[in-house]
DNA sequence: CCGCAGTTGAAAAGTATTTTCGATTAGAGT
DNA sequence: ACTCTAATCGAAAATACTTTTCAACTGCGG
């Protein structure tokens, strides 16, 4: 699992794996893009401040991602890849695997990629 | 240009184009992914509220997109369409407008596409 | 040019996020 | 295993951000 690469990146960089952080960890494998206070629910004995500078941390060390999917931000870890499917009618948010994204075309350039986020918005089949 | 379109759909979705959002409009037109304090610095005579009612409302109607590039949310027209490179070491943020999306292989589905937001973080020539 | 539904802005309320600082603790070194 | 210390934690306070309220104002259809 990829859980134990996410704490070895961090004691890599020299952060502690407190068992707060390895809580918030725990919370965000739980879930997919939730929002803070979803992740809160997920670990109540972690203290507000520490989580957010937990989600801080993971997004320093490109373990977690964040998001805008319409409302506030949202949190996921980096290392499922996938990409959202946004309704702008009814909101739901659907999830999908296959990345449609040619890289290839870009690599010409100077920037080395190391991660992406990609939204898509429409109107779900339900709400046609 | 494209500042007339939207004031037409603005119009054709029964909403008035007042002095104020005409502002907020041109605000937009003037930069690209911008803060709300960067908005409003545009248009200063516009009402703290009334651009956070303004850019709701363009919002709804597909003429604003609202971007997680970092820091807090940014804005931008819709209507030019391009994508962003966020240099995770210095912030700095580029555009670019080939949009390597393969739109095709989504298609199937029964999910109506009408908008996506892409952005790829890595490090810039410079910080390499 | 009248009237009113839609719109505005100032202030207040409500949320969200960051800073501060004394107490606690993970983990390196022994 | 034990100590030591820099890193981390959490509660409260400060700050920043966003939404609600409501009385006054205005674009635009008739």
């Amino acid at each position: 699992m990829g859980l134990e690469s996410i704490v070895g990146k961090m004691r890599g960089c020299g952060y502690k794996a407190t068992p707060q952080r390895l809580a918030v960890l725990r919370a965000l494998a739980a879930g997919r893009h939730q929002s803070l206070g979803e992740i809160r629910t997920r670990c109540p004995e972690v203290g507000l401040v520490t989580i957010y500078r937990t989600l801080d941390l993971f997004s320093e060390i490109g373990a977690v991602r964040r998001l805008d999917l319409g409302d506030g931000p949202r949190y996921e870890l980096a290392e499922d890849h996938h990409h959202h499917l946004i309704c702008e009618s009814c909101g739901a948010v659907s999830e999908f695997e296959r990345c449609p994204l040619d890289l290839g075309c870009i690599g010409g350039m100077e920037f080395e990629i190391t991660a992406h986020t990609l939204e898509i918005y429409g109107r779900c089949a339900g709400c046609r």
